[in-house]
DNA sequence: TAGATTGTTAATCGATTAACAATC
DNA sequence: TAGATTGTTAATCGATTAACAATC
């Protein structure tokens, strides 16, 4: 076992491979292998294994990794053996879509409170959410702990709603406002940006 | 200029660089640097530069490089320098966000038709789209030559309609679904799972 | 001109792959 | 046992960074 820093890129793979096993896991299948993993997400299985072996032995010569083991391993590992609140900015069509979406449960995540600043939507329902009032995102967020955010307000006012939450203590942003965001060291953002990850692809069409 | 082939993360920045140069732009702001943009995106300079210059020689030494010419490279490299015509397969809540989303406007690419299986919502209205039955995905696909899918179907299904898709001539799929897909070499995918970009955070959060 | 910034080289750093002994 | 598959090493491959001459 190699107890060093783990590099970021193998941090982000381990969420694919502990989506894969939970669909093995959901089929029955008790035991799988490197190769086998492999195939499904499509990576090497010499990778898989060295990714894994970061954080200790976990399968074994001969029969391959034990499913239900290397789920639990790699939910303590990612922290999501735990429930994570997070809040929503942002009461657009995503906004909505994500308030609504039941992806998230026994992935590690609730959604806590749902903010937007349209005094229209103040006040709704959206789900079994009603819609705070931005102005008190802040506040909210400190009161709670809250930890993480989801940001789906426009690219335009995006900048200044991450500041608020960092000033709040939020520290990791998933953002899908289509603009970059500045964010102190201590703050992960991942970006969610439809049409960049087209663009992403249309360099490989004719 | 080198005109070897160019790796795929280089690609995956060159959409990230357009956004922040479009953003400029619309400020109108006309000349900039490596590193300013480099500040913008959270990236050296010393990258970017390198990136760019993969593509030819777009700078002036002293000066920096030229906001709507390098808008103009970027977008003829990654060819969205065109319009691509993009079918929405689901319309659940995620698709539905998608079809009335008007960030693809000048980014290279317009909805052109969607689907879903559910017969309560065939015929209807969609934004702007009427639904169509999912039956018809791979004549409509091939019919009008699509390129590009954006997936939004449960995951269970998911690579049944990416089978579909890729037999229909589809040769990108921005995928949804929270499950990974299996398709020929010739065909790109990425994927967007909420769950996934947020576990991908939390190994880092106390 | 003087200052700024590119494009590029070489060095460094990091990630992936292939191979295989260990062992279940 | 024989077959299968891990964990790990070493080699290869690729990406990033630092530095600077060229030049606008």
């Amino acid at each position: 076992m190699n107890t060093n820093r783990i590099p970021d890129i193998i941090i982000g793979r381990l969420p694919v491979y502990l989506r894969a096993l939970q669909q093995l896991s959901e089929k029955g299948i008790l035991t799988t292998s490197s190769q086998e993993l492999g195939e499904i997400i499509g990576i090497s299985a010499a990778q898989i294994r060295k990714d894994i072996s970061q954080f200790g032995e976990f399968g074994k010569q001969g029969t391959g990794y034990s499913v239900p083991f290397l789920i639990e391993r790699l939910r303590d590992i990612l922290k999501v053996d735990r429930v994570w609140e997070v809040v929503i900015v942002g009461m657009g069509d995503i906004g909505h879509a994500l308030a609504r979406y039941n992806g998230f449960t026994n992935r590690g995540f609730r959604i806590s409170m749902v903010f937007d600043n349209d005094p229209q939507k103040i006040g709704e329902k959206v789900g079994e959410y009603e819609v705070l009032d931005t102005a008190k995102l802040a506040e909210k967020v400190k009161q709670n702990r809250i930890k993480i955010a989801m940001l789906t307000v426009p690219a335009a006012s995006a900048q200044e709603i991450a500041d608020q939450l960092v000033r709040a203590g939020i520290k990791a942003i998933l953002n899908y406002a289509p603009t970059s965001l500045n964010v102190p060291g201590n703050v992960r953002v991942q970006y969610i940006d439809p049409a960049t990850h087209l663009q992403r692809m249309t360099y490989y069409l004719d």
